[in-house]
DNA sequence: TTTTAGCACTCCGTTTCTTCGAGTGCTAAT
DNA sequence: ATTAGCACTCGAAGAAACGGAGTGCTAAAA
């Protein structure tokens, strides 16, 4: 059964009400506050509407409160796109003019802007490295048989990883290895870089095999296992609302939102997609049964390389949020670009 | 007025006791629990503890509460060592056995292992690199006119930064320069890098004065102003205790917490100290005003360099917490040198 | 047929009242 | 000096009473 004009106007603005209020709203509510019908009028039709399973009613003598469903509804079909104020825009505009220290303190800059921003919980996945071209390795002796390597790429990130290094290879060896596997594999993809090396040894290279292997290997095997990929902010913004004005609930929320590699799952699932709106029970994640998440992806020379979200209630402001993540989008596209300027 | 020895074992028992409930002890609790005396002594000697301020009454008709002074003497005087069971240092060790990729990392892993094992919230200062000597200093070209300088010190601790650099300057150029200054100032302590530098400018660093200069410049700023140097653990584990159940409790302290450089503050305050014990209304904190903060410091190469602590209600478990700071800060000790033996 | 006014009813949140008991201070006996 | 005894205090927890926002239903109005 469809939905008449006059039922979607009355779940649109039982949605934003309840968006606003967090309280359960009533008809008489409603029909004072420029709706155009009767109390009973509404009434009738909030119990069709609870029928169709677009609202529930804590218990009998209360308002109606929006159902999962109708989020659905309101995000896919009935919202209509908030529009950023000029000083929001400039705001947010401002957070990525400063910090342009490199790509991660970029990215830590946009977690801090949208959770100030929306007052939600927000985070960011840090670029797949996997994705990027090698610009350049370096190996920094730290000690015998100790070496730091660290790997850019050309989106500017960079990663550190302390590792082993047989005791007989001294720093000029340490500097000319670097030199050797830069200008080898500058411009391949960090993902093809061990395999092809398999193949493609020979050179000065091929007389420390062995060793160049396993430092490729601890690489790219490091790469996923680092905890630092998702960037976390605002978490707390969440005791604000009464949804988590029980202790209990806030520290379920807290913890889930802690789970580095869970968050990470989350927001690398959603990075191949321009943008997702997850509604409650449309989580995964465990914790997030009354949460929503909202996620946008971004990209780097064309392709997805991550994504950022905004986590919040469900009855967080769809519109809003949805508003300020393609502006943030749009953002960081152009400062990442900024990074890759060809030469 | 000197408190005799009853009074002593009374107020010992009463902390004891309410560092475990968190509720006021009365006297026939206390008198029945292995007290030699009868309740009314008991309540008598109360009475005294209490108008020499080391007791305090929530409401006439409730038990004691230890005041501020009463948690300072037990501190200072009264409190037993407490010793950790074979399991817990086997668990504490065994965070130090693995994650040995650097000086970040084992400081992330002992804030990880603070919080989880006293169940309070841990914080981790990064060493401050400036005591430090420096070790290697290595410019990577990221795009024309922009590097990325990676610093390593003895203590194997490495920073990155994004650096401009004048368009003139070629790859070959900076690497040249990186061997120059990694030459130059080699065991100098990085506080006194930049100062030294512009003194004895000379060699193949005249020619790029200025940029020598304004990178080192920018590495000292960029040291003092990086966020990243508190590493910050169980938070959350707070939520447990009935001090925190109300959320604004909560709330307050997990922003305060969260403050980096306030924390930074303090711990780095607290390096110069082997043990520092600061209850209550002794914390300069703000939000620190009913928690307690216990530090250690911890050396390399017998200077200080940071500091690591817990922080908790008031009424924590002193006796426990410093016992775990000692063992974490040996452990501590014993992996740090492992950084630094002596080519 | 659709909308609306009217009304009885429900049920939650709040407030008020009561009860209960742990704990106290004081006094008198040991 | 210590302790048993006792009257008293006061908060926490439970019970009862109340108010009001909101509902569903019915019957009148449009």
């Amino acid at each position: 059964m469809e939905l008449d004009q006059r039922k979607l106007q009355i779940l649109r603005a039982i949605v934003d009400e309840y968006i606003l209020s967090a309280s359960p709203v009533g008809s008489k509510a409603l029909s004072q506050s420029g709706m155009k019908w009767s109390s009973a009028t509404i009434r009738n039709e909030m119990a069709d509407l609870e029928t169709l399973g677009y609202l529930a009613q804590p218990h009998t003598s209360a308002g109606r409160i929006p159902s999962e469903k109708a989020y659905r509804l309101y995000v896919d079909q009935m919202m209509q796109r908030a529009h950023l104020s000029d000083e929001e825009s400039k705001l947010l505009y401002g957070y990525f003019r400063e910090h342009v220290h490199g790509v991660d303190a970029v990215l830590r800059s946009t977690a801090k802007a949208l959770s100030e921003i929306t007052h939600y919980t927000a985070v960011v996945m840090m670029p797949d490295i996997g994705v990027n071209r090698l610009k350049h390795l370096q190996l920094i002796p730290l000690m015998p048989g100790k070496a730091l390597a660290v790997v850019v790429t050309d989106a500017g990130v960079s990663q550190n990883t302390v590792i082993d290094v047989p005791e007989d290879i001294g720093p000029e060896e340490l500097d000319r290895i670097s030199k050797a596997i830069t200008a080898r594999f500058s411009d391949c993809r960090m993902s093809t870089v061990s395999s092809k090396l398999v193949r493609e040894l020979g050179g000065e290279l091929s007389a420390r095999a062995d060793f160049v292997e396993s430092l490729l290997l601890t690489l790219c095997e490091n790469q996923s296992s680092d905890r630092r990929m998702v960037e976390l902010s605002g978490a707390t913004n969440m005791l604000e609302y009464p949804e988590y004005s029980d202790v209990n609930k806030a520290k379920t929320f807290l913890a889930t939102v802690e789970q580095k590699d869970s968050m990470y799952r989350m927001l690398k699932k959603a990075s191949s997609m321009e943008f997702t709106v997850t509604i409650g029970s449309e989580n995964e994640q465990e914790g997030f049964q009354d949460c929503s998440v909202v996620t946008a992806s971004y990209r780097v020379n064309g392709t997805p390389v991550g994504s950022f979200g905004v986590i919040g209630p469900t009855r967080m402001d769809y519109a809003r949020v949805l508003s300020i993540l393609k502006n943030v989008q749009t953002n960081l596209g152009t400062v990442l670009q900024s990074f890759l300027k060809e030469e």
